[in-house]
DNA sequence: GACGATGTTGGCAC
DNA sequence: GGTGCCAACATCGT
């Protein structure tokens, strides 16, 4: 968000205290006044580093959350945000982003696993290997690696020609690399078109993402595999849909 | 109108 | 401690 950096926070206000963590007033005071210096993202989270000891203001989007610039203020705007320049607010019809100032680096950020498109395979491999759950379940793990997502799990596995309820300890070596290669390729295609607008999705400037026009079996099911004709399947891992092609994705 | 789906994570039970 | 289920919420499609 280049508006973002160097832009001094005026005011702020929280509308919906469920998607705030930590003290509303105490959240305002630390902002106010504060300039944003820098800004970084780990995972799925978003960081705001506040200068000269200001701590950080990190902003997770949950499923429907969406941080903007404009100052359109809607039934769902839960916090607004203004700036010596524009207006930041957030917006959140199902709630389940979250809010929250701290003085470091916060809990959820700290127990993130490595990001993706950073791990070496080595590290990819060993913890892999280590852990006894299905795969896709260890995908959406984000302490084993942070940022992977429903949709891209669903993508990576079937790139990788891994059946989503392979057992992660089973997985074999040089499956587990086309898996580390998957993920990093689906993450890089998908950054590059900015991100899949499935439903409502918009990036910081309320732009569509085109990536869902690339994927070959997030929501395709019962359309034709695109590898071997056959229908894609849908069914439920770790209580999220999962996509995949029977023939294609092996155990 | 009811039902089930939807990009997530944390807390609790086993 | 590791793993798995469920809840939190609003909206949309069937």
């Amino acid at each position: 968000m280049p508006h973002l950096a160097g832009r001094v926070i005026r005011s702020a206000e929280f509308r919906q205290m469920r998607v705030l963590r930590g003290d509303p007033e105490e959240t305002v005071r630390r902002l106010v006044g504060r300039k944003i210096t820098g800004l970084e993202r780990r995972g799925k989270f978003i960081m705001m580093q506040l200068g000269a000891g200001g701590g950080i203001f990190t902003v997770h989007l949950g499923m429907t959350g969406k941080l903007l610039m404009g100052g359109d203020i809607g039934k769902h705007t839960h916090a607004i945000v203004q700036l010596d320049r524009g207006v930041l607010t957030y917006d959140d019809p199902r709630q389940f982003g979250r809010l929250e100032w701290s003085e470091g680096v916060p809990r959820s950020v700290a127990k993130l696993g490595p990001e993706p498109l950073l791990v070496e395979f080595d590290e990819f491999w060993n913890k892999l290997h280590a852990r006894k759950t299905r795969v896709k379940a260890l995908l959406l793990d984000q302490k084993f690696l942070g940022g992977v997502g429903n949709i891209y799990a669903d993508e990576a596995l079937f790139r990788a020609g891994i059946h989503p309820l392979a057992l992660s300890s089973k997985v074999g070596k040089l499956r587990a690399r086309r898996l580390y290669d998957a993920v990093r390729e689906v993450l890089s295609e998908a950054i590059e078109s900015r991100g899949s607008s499935v439903s409502d999705y918009v990036d910081a400037d309320g732009r569509l993402g085109s990536f869902q026009q690339s994927h070959r079996v997030y929501r395709r099911h019962g359309e034709p595999c695109l590898v071997c004709g056959r229908p894609i399947r849908r069914t439920l891992v770790a209580q999220r849909g999962t996509h995949f092609c029977a023939n294609c994705q092996k155990r």
